[in-house]
DNA sequence: CGAGCTACTGACAACGTTGTCGACAACGTG
DNA sequence: CACGTTGTCGACAACGTTGTCAGTAGCTCG
């Protein structure tokens, strides 16, 4: 079907090469490269004669070939894993993680791993095999040690939102314990002893670290709390529904508060306090913000984590760390805000609390 | 498998090439790169010392130099150009052509204009600098004329969202006209007459489609929008806030119900609603869902589009382009769905109408 | 005038891979 | 046995670029 004499085709389809702009302008080839690279010593009219030529075939590097040849071997990319993209926190922190790489102009490769452990280590291999000059991970699963071998042939590796397992490396992790200690005790200053927290699975780092915050804080406050008002290992907004509902449905014993450990969560306690028609008498805190949190009414009281920071802090981590490959090893906490809007400075119902 | 702490710079950290790799397994480079790509005509025997010595060193294939040398040039890579990466509507884009692209063990990068022509550009040139087998873009500004080139050298173009100007190519797009259309006849349906608009710059062509969705309605409606009622040009949610805020105070003349162009312009105008304290008397209609759309109260009927189709779409429209370039340009169009959940049910206000 | 510099330039090797081709062995066929 | 065929393997060239180095021209300096 390619013998197809009919077929019209004078275009070979070849991307331009400094050999035809070499030509074209009748110089070397290394005068061509030379002028791409900005070295020195070419005299302008030199210079002047292949950019000109260069324009004429619209020349484009090929930085496949650079990186190949290249003495250290650098391309200019390095490599971001988050768990989805399509959720909210990990697109704001693409976003600001490309903006810092961009202006090094480097671009970031991005992999979404749902928190599979598999499919981070294929991801990492991907992104190692177009030999990214560096990685940023947000690890999943219980072993990160095989990215010690990335790390020893020159790949650094810094960890974002939890710290990998297995390994010792830079990483950067917002206070979540403090977080959710803070909210815990914004709830009881409004008057609530009676708080129940809703969380992720406890292999998650971060949402072991939250509970741990809750935990700090009921004991601080004397508030031993019911089995019945600490429901963990909810994987999705469904299951946190149905975990809310729940709760809530316990006549006698039921919270008189919430700490929601992640947006999902949030969501998903949201839509069950709607179903039982308590959202404007259940105090509710979130970890991490919503779009339209503000909106909601009671608009919704949350813990947010600054995004900005994280990325910022984790781009800058591996830059430097490829500057300079020696140095220890760094963790890096980055502060969360908590940010009242209503939701959260609902009092507890007036008539007497039991236990 | 090697935990020796104490053994330092053994390896130059140099990353092992197929000729460690065929040394160390005692045969030709050829055989390694053979066992590589599964070509046939290798030993099985032969095919498992290779491997074994692969895994003993953890080769990684340097996809940079494989792509050099290739025939097709092929990386196995495609770009993608959204206006935000930050905004829900672009990561979900990106998730879905993602997985399409992973599904084929293809890459995709990724790449934020922001809606500025000139960082498009930048953009593509980048990708193109790295040989990208196609290029996925929502275009930006008024011109898209210069990826004609990009085309001639074998790099295939499909448009989302929107067509590129000054250029014919492949375009997946929403229904724009059609869902505004339909927004507007379901207020209509709900006893509407004095039915509002909220659009972006007319400039771009989504809104400018949807805008004559709704023009298109109200003709049809015989309902002659009074001039008051249409406000474009919205660039943020604040710059609608604003123009609803205006619209709504208009004592005699505001409409009852009030179509917004995107979700920013949703979530600018429900906020000047609930300053107005109208959000339970005028019905809205938003276009694009929002994360927490149905929490709020009353919960917001929209219009969505059908992401997973528009980025399943527009990733096979590329493929098939890769496999087979001869074809004619196609343009898709995918059904938008009208989603009602409260808001855009309000009926008008009892008392006469005025007109 | 020659020696020694500096600024500039291009021929060529090299990067890690894949494509081409020829060598060689084992096989079946006549 | 001669012969072609098939399967297997490696030496070498080539991809588009950058690194090395030698060469040339123009200059200064003694």
């Amino acid at each position: 079907m390619v013998n197809d004499p009919g077929a019209v085709d004078a275009t070979p389809a070849r991307a331009p090469t400094i050999k035809d702009v070499a030509a074209r302008a009748g110089v070397g080839i290394k005068t061509v490269s030379r002028v791409l690279n900005d070295e020195p010593n070419v005299r302008p009219e030199m210079r002047d004669r292949v950019l000109e030529a260069m324009a004429s075939v619209e020349y484009r590097r090929n930085s496949m070939a650079s990186s190949v040849r290249r003495r250290d071997q650098r391309t200019a990319s390095i490599g971001l894993v988050v768990e989805d993209l399509a959720n909210p926190f990990a697109s704001q922190l693409t976003r600001v993680v490309q903006d810092h790489a961009l202006r090094r102009r480097y671009l970031v490769l991005v992999g979404s791993s749902d928190g599979v452990a598999e499919r981070e280590r294929e991801i990492v291999g991907e992104f190692c095999s177009r030999r990214v000059d560096g990685l940023l991970v947000v690890p999943s699963g219980t072993d990160q040690s095989y990215l010690a071998a990335e790390r020893e042939r020159g790949t650094p590796v810094v960890f974002i939102d939890r710290p990998g397992k297995k390994i010792t490396a830079d990483a950067v992790v917002s206070e979540n314990e403090i977080g959710v200690q803070q909210a815990t005790e914004h709830l009881a200053r409004h008057g609530h002893t009676r708080i129940g927290y809703l969380g992720d699975r406890q292999s998650v780092h971060t949402a072991e670290r939250r509970l741990a915050g809750y935990r700090a804080a009921m004991t601080e406050l004397d508030a031993e709390p019911d089995t019945g008002w600490v429901r963990t290992e909810l994987t999705d907004a469904s299951a946190a529904y149905r975990a809310a509902t729940g709760m809530f449905q316990q006549d006698d014993a039921a919270p008189t508060a919430v700490v929601c450990g992640n947006n999902l969560i949030t969501v998903g306690t949201l839509h069950a306090l709607q179903a039982l028609g308590l959202r404007e008498t259940v105090a509710v805190v979130g970890f991490d913000d919503l779009d339209l949190a503000d909106l909601l009414r009671p608009a919704l009281t949350v813990i947010t984590q600054d995004i900005e920071a994280i990325g910022e802090r984790s781009a800058d981590q591996l830059f430097t760390r490829l500057d300079n490959p020696g140095e220890e090893y760094a963790r890096v906490s980055v502060p969360v805000r908590l940010v009242p809007r209503g939701s959260g400075e609902i009092p507890p119902p007036p008539h007497g609390e039991g236990e």
